[in-house]
DNA sequence: TTTAAAAAAGAATATATATACAAAGGTAAT
DNA sequence: ATTACCTTTGTATATATATTCTTTTTTAAA
């Protein structure tokens, strides 16, 4: 994975996980990991990701944009799950955008034998049970560890 | 009605029909319709109403913090679709090398009770339909969306 | 109406972001 | 390895936004 990917992917991480309020702020972080980076290259990574600034009661904070609106993206904290439906055939798991690999690998690591595996975009996992049959029961198991992680 | 109320509502207005790109754009055209107001007035408004810079191929566009607001994000994106096909359970769209993302994130936007959600990769997008009823539906509002913004 | 307090707005400026340009790094074909 | 090309990045700076300080306007009470 190239340097500009791996940055790209922490920065992604980041505008999730923390409040950042300005290029120069990310700048800092990023630089105590150890990823050397100048403000005007953030501004292009921003462009790039789609980032957009939303003005809060805190001053203005960078997140990425996603189906959700600016507002409510900001209130989330932590590994959220949005929501967990389906249809005759699958089930479709929604979450932060950047967040869609981490969950579906979390889910394949239930190990359970009602599911033949996943498949994460950037902000969607989509999971395909072994049989319709075991439909219900995986949307029960994927929101119990919604609830267990959340808390 | 207090001349900043008016004023209020007539940025909403703006923000929500047109491509205010900065703060000085919108005093401009503020002015031309007799309503005198300095950028810094603006930048408190802004904050007031919650409104959220996005980044698109166009530059930096302001718009409301809302539902709504993401249709207009939406609407943005420039993009061609190839081709939308589909079988009993799934509809796949096919479009240009790296655009996917970009195509799904429009389909979200949507917000079709008929659609679960939608993962992306590189130049393919699979619809997930809420039931396979929904598939002839989902497969006609696609082609329409496709013609309406790329012819 | 007068007055005191609060809210709103402007001017100047500090802070923050985007971009032009140059340089460095990477890639593919020869 | 060399060339030509394309991508990425930094530096310097232009552009854009937020804020401080001050003045003006509005509001409410007497």
């Amino acid at each position: 994975m190239s340097a500009k990917l791996r940055r790209l992917n922490r920065i992604k991480e980041l505008l999730n996980n923390r409040f950042i309020s300005s290029h120069e702020n990310l700048v800092k972080i990023l630089d105590a990991e150890g990823i050397e980076v100048t403000q005007a290259t953030l501004s292009r990574d921003f462009a790039e990701l789609g980032v957009i600034r939303a003005i809060t009661e805190k001053g203005a904070r960078y997140i990425l944009d996603s189906h959700e609106s600016g507002k409510q993206i900001a209130k989330l904290i932590g590994f959220e799950i949005l929501s967990v439906h389906n249809n005759e055939s699958l089930i479709v798991v929604r979450t932060l955008a950047g967040r869609a690999q981490g969950i579906a690998h979390f889910i394949d690591r239930l190990n359970s034998s009602e599911i033949l595996g996943t498949v994460a975009g950037d902000d969607t996992v989509l999971v395909i049970p072994s049989s319709h049959n075991h439909i219900q029961n995986i949307v029960s198991l994927v929101k119990k560890m919604m609830t267990e992680h959340v808390g």
